[in-house]
RNA sequence: GGGAGUGUGGCGGAAUUGGUAGACGCGCCGGACUUAAAAUCCGUCGAGCGAUUUAGCUCGUGAGGGUUCAAGUCCCUCCACUCCCA
């Protein structure tokens, strides 16, 4: 595809991306283009992908995210704002050190090797980053300011250290936080099925911040629904109350949470987890077993436990509204931590309840019915929903509703209960057992317990004296002259913290340093991040709905309760994107997927081996269904404007977009053809004077304020499968009229399709600009101006209904009044065909359009 | 089971938020150019009936019902798939 050409000037006519684009990326990087300019007094507009983990290689996924916040950037760049457009790398984490597991290399050079790799497949694509803000969450620069806001957390109270029930993964062989765990118990990085061990570990209060992060997600009004909804979930706030219950021959209560107080009268046992303290009342033999043995079980496989298993302790609890004696269970399915780590057994009114109190022949007592006459029904399931007060002395009657708060009312007289809001969340466990990560800045001491390190002996660095061998887990342990201290306190021997932070924690808060990325002596200023934050336009996967963008809300919040600065939400708008796709063929019959390369036909794939028939379906690119694209593959085959443009016009961003090869050719056909038109301008002499048209000219003109006006609005909406189909509508208009214009009118309407087109493919656009006979940047250009008075027209074509259907149309003038409308209407002869004799009862006209005749 | 979302030609997807359904592209088919092919350019393509010189008509946005002069769009019931939480 490429061709010898002179510099600068292509004496065939063919499209040669990549020589355009190389020659491109090196002027921009020369002059500095690309450069934030930190003195402009325009509006600002911070652009951020999720910055990549450096695992080596750009995948299409990488792809499609930042060449749609480039889009973006250079499109508000356009508009007049001052652009902020970084980027990172998010470069601690476990792929590099299974790197050195398997094959003993160092994790730093693995990451910085692999930076250096995917930097250059980055610049490839053509993106308006600045690259001086560039760092990576491994850089001691950075590191040590993770590690100041760690203590600044400290200081606040928000840190802690707990020993309890915690995710371990033993293919990591590390803990994982709660939100590391998908629903199915398994590992979110290995998809390891999650051991429970008992370890104490650093903690974050997240859950200080519950209600705020669940309330504000009512400023983020552009943030796709289901991520809000995913997050409500997640921190799942409910309203209920604490009731006491007192125990049989035991001093202490037994406090349950339950936020349906309204079914207390249907208590028919007390569930108790399998962990809770009254377990240790339990004494003889017998039960301890049980209770051994199904803690055996949790540990395997907690999150496959449908079975609800568990046992009577024998101990009775006595509810407190009727004084009645209830046995106490412990279940399985009773969650350690969410509230007190009990529940009250309601089998008619909860589903759960009822499935184990079917399962165990325990009483079921409806105490709430569907109708207000209070039958009790024959329950084959619990009824959950609204209805009438039953079997519960003075609250029959009432709704259910207006029971919840009586009988919390009378629990509070009596001091039996209290209102109580609990959630779902979970502090963040943020240790990790790993080499490869940021240092928490501790010491712990015998005497003087968890020291923090003074913030003037930070960063606390990594250990060198680590030998990467293959198949020798690493810990910061293995460096004896690193992990042996003094206690800063009181001076006797000591050690250091030996696990490392979470990487979410790194890649928590790199957002807030990009303004100040080459700060030396603190990780931000307050007035930079008050200038530039929140970041107006977010664009990553939505794989991190919950994780990253949760304790990113988290953190934002907690340090500007420490002063910092003024924003209480750090991603404005979000966009989440898709997955890229591509054909993957399957054999139906063993399961197993076939490389494209072994098939012969694929319009019509057959598994080489036994010619059975290939299932084709579109899944996310991955080696082991042989479906990968390599992004620089497609670059050195079409050029990266094409990919660009591909990915932006195949689908619009938020859905999963199917890989096709005949569609990327068909974009490259589109850029070349657009390259053609160009080079006519300025080699073909055909246009000239007799040829002129004006209507052709002014039609041509409206069609080119229609783009600027649909493309602008489009690109507003993240709508940009529609912008290059105005590009392309444009484009076509352009060509029909091509020879009837004059060479003024050519002129503007060829530099305004070229800015217009600027952002979606850069390089071309650059290219043609330059030959157009500008000097500056096309992409320092001014997005056009809508010309009202050219769009509108003086004519335009009715269309006729009758009845609601189409029956004809007809060119009027565009400033006909509504009698002139009706009475056109009505001679023509199609009309006339179609009314005949009937009568007309309504006459609907609506201005510009449509007449609707009623007969 | 609860919640959110999606359903439109052969395919990806449009539709000014109630106003001509299928924009734009891919693909297919036909034509031009060529010794031929590729590339390029031009044209057809929702289904059915009908005409066969530009006609014309009916149906059609997962299914059924409703509101309206007018429904892909609003309301109700149902079906299928996807995601999240159980």
């Amino acid at each position: 595809m490429s061709n010898t050409s002179s510099n600068n000037n292509y004496p065939n006519k063919v499209y040669d991306p990549l020589q355009i684009e190389k020659k491109w990326q090196e002027k921009w990087k020369v002059n500095n283009l690309y450069k934030t300019n930190e003195n402009s007094n325009k509006e600002k507009f911070y652009a951020l992908s999720m910055f990549p983990y450096p695992s080596g290689n750009l995948h299409m996924g990488h792809v499609r995210n930042y060449v749609i916040t480039d889009l973006v950037a250079r499109y508000q760049k356009l508009k007049g704002k001052n652009v902020l457009h970084p980027m990172g790398w998010d470069a601690f984490g476990l792929p590099a050190e299974n790197a050195a597991i398997e094959r003993g290399i160092d994790p730093n050079k693995w990451t910085r090797d692999n930076i250096k790799h995917m930097k250059n497949q980055l610049k490839l694509l053509g993106l308006s980053v600045d690259w001086e803000k560039e760092f990576a969450t491994c850089d001691k620069s950075y590191y040590i300011w993770t590690q100041k806001l760690f203590l600044d957390l400290f200081n606040s109270g928000l840190v802690y250290q707990k020993k309890s029930e915690v995710n371990w993964d033993p293919i990591d062989n590390t803990v994982l936080a709660n939100e590391q765990v998908d629903s199915e118990g398994k590992s979110w990085r290995s998809g390891a099925l999650v051991e429970k061990k008992k370890l104490k570990q650093w903690y974050l209060k997240i859950t200080h911040y519950a209600e705020e992060l669940i309330n504000d997600l009512k400023i983020l009004e552009s943030w796709p629904e289901r991520v809000k909804t995913m997050q409500e979930n997640w921190v799942g706030k409910s309203i209920g109350a604490n009731i006491s219950f007192k125990i049989k021959d035991n001093k202490k209560d037994l406090v349950v949470f339950t936020t349906r107080p309204d079914t207390l009268y249907g208590v028919t046992y007390i569930a108790i987890s399998a962990n809770h303290e009254l377990t240790e009342v339990l004494k003889s033999e017998d039960l301890k077993n049980k209770l051994n043995s199904l803690k055996n079980d949790l540990n395997k496989a907690k999150y496959l436990d449908q079975e609800k298993n568990g046992f009577d302790t024998g101990l009775k609890a006595l509810n407190p509204i009727n004084n009645t004696e209830i046995p106490i269970w412990i279940a399985t399915y009773v969650i350690d931590g969410y509230g007190t780590g009990s529940v009250m057994g309601v089998p008619a009114h909860d589903q759960r309840d009822f499935e184990f109190a079917s399962k165990n022949k325990i009483n079921i007592k409806q105490v709430i019915s569907k109708s207000k006459d209070g039958n009790e029904e024959n329950l084959t399931e619990s009824f959950e929903e609204n209805g009438y007060m039953i079997n519960s002395n003075e609250f029959n009657g009432l709704t259910n509703t207006d029971a919840k708060n009586a009988i919390i009312e009378f629990g509070i007289n009596k001091f039996w209960a209290e209102k109580k809001i609990e959630y779902r969340l979970r502090d963040w466990l943020i240790s990790r057992q790993r080499y490869w990560g940021c240092p928490i800045p501790i010491i712990s001491c015998e005497k003087c317990g968890s020291v923090p390190i003074d913030q003037n002996d930070l960063p606390v660095v990594l250990p060198n004296n680590i030998s990467f061998e293959p198949n020798k887990i690493n810990s910061l342990k293995d460096d004896k002259e690193w992990f042996n201290v003094k206690c800063p306190k009181c001076g006797t021997n000591a050690k250091r913290e030996t696990d490392t932070m979470d990487t979410f924690m790194c890649s928590s808060w790199y957002f807030l340093r990009y303004p100040c990325s080459n700060l030396q002596d603190k990780p931000f200023e307050k007035e930079k991040i008050n200038k530039w934050l929140p970041v107006d336009q977010y664009v990553g996967g939505v794989e991190h709905a919950i994780l990253h963008l949760l304790y990113a809300r988290f953190l934002t919040k907690a340090l500007r309760d420490k002063n910092l600065f003024n924003i209480d939400e750090p991603f404005k708008n979000l966009l989440t994107q898709g997955m890229v796709q591509a054909a993957a063929y399957k054999n139906p019959k063993t399961g197993k997927y076939i490389s494209p390369k072994e098939i012969k036909n694929l319009e019509n794939p057959l598994d080489p081996t036994d010619n059975t028939k290939l299932e084709i379906s579109y899944e996310k690119m991955s080696k082991s269904k042989y479906n990968g694209i390599d992004p620089e593959t497609v670059i050195e085959k079409y050029g990266a404007d094409t990919a660009r443009m591909f990915i932006l016009f195949k689908a619009p961003p938020e859905k999963d977009l199917e890989w096709g090869d005949s569609d990327v050719e068909g974009q490259y056909r589109f850029l070349s053809r657009i390259w053609k038109l160009y080079k006519e301008d300025y080699t073909d002499k055909s246009f000239n004077k007799e040829n002129f048209i004006e209507q052709k000219e002014l039609d041509l003109k409206r069609n080119m304020n229609i783009a600027i006006k649909e493309i602008s609005k489009d690109i507003s909406n993240n709508q940009f499968n529609t912008g290059i189909s105005e590009l392309m509508k444009l484009y076509n208009s352009i060509t029909q009229n091509n020879k009837n214009l004059s060479s003024n009118f050519r002129r503007e309407v060829l530099k305004t399709f070229c800015i217009l087109l600027a952002p979606f493919a850069p390089h071309i656009t650059e290219e043609i600009w330059e030959e157009m006979g500008y000097k500056d940047s096309v992409h320092n250009q001014n997005w056009p101006e809508i010309d009202k008075k050219a769009l509108v027209q003086e004519s335009y074509e009715l269309v006729i209904q009758i009845n609601g259907k189409v029956r004809d149309k007809v060119f009027i003038k565009s400033n006909s009044s509504d009698d002139e409308i009706k009475e056109i209407s009505l001679n023509r002869a199609n009309v006339k065909k179609w009314i005949a004799d009937k009568e007309i009862k309504k006459f609907i006209v609506i201005k510009g359009k449509i007449i609707n005749l009623v007969v």
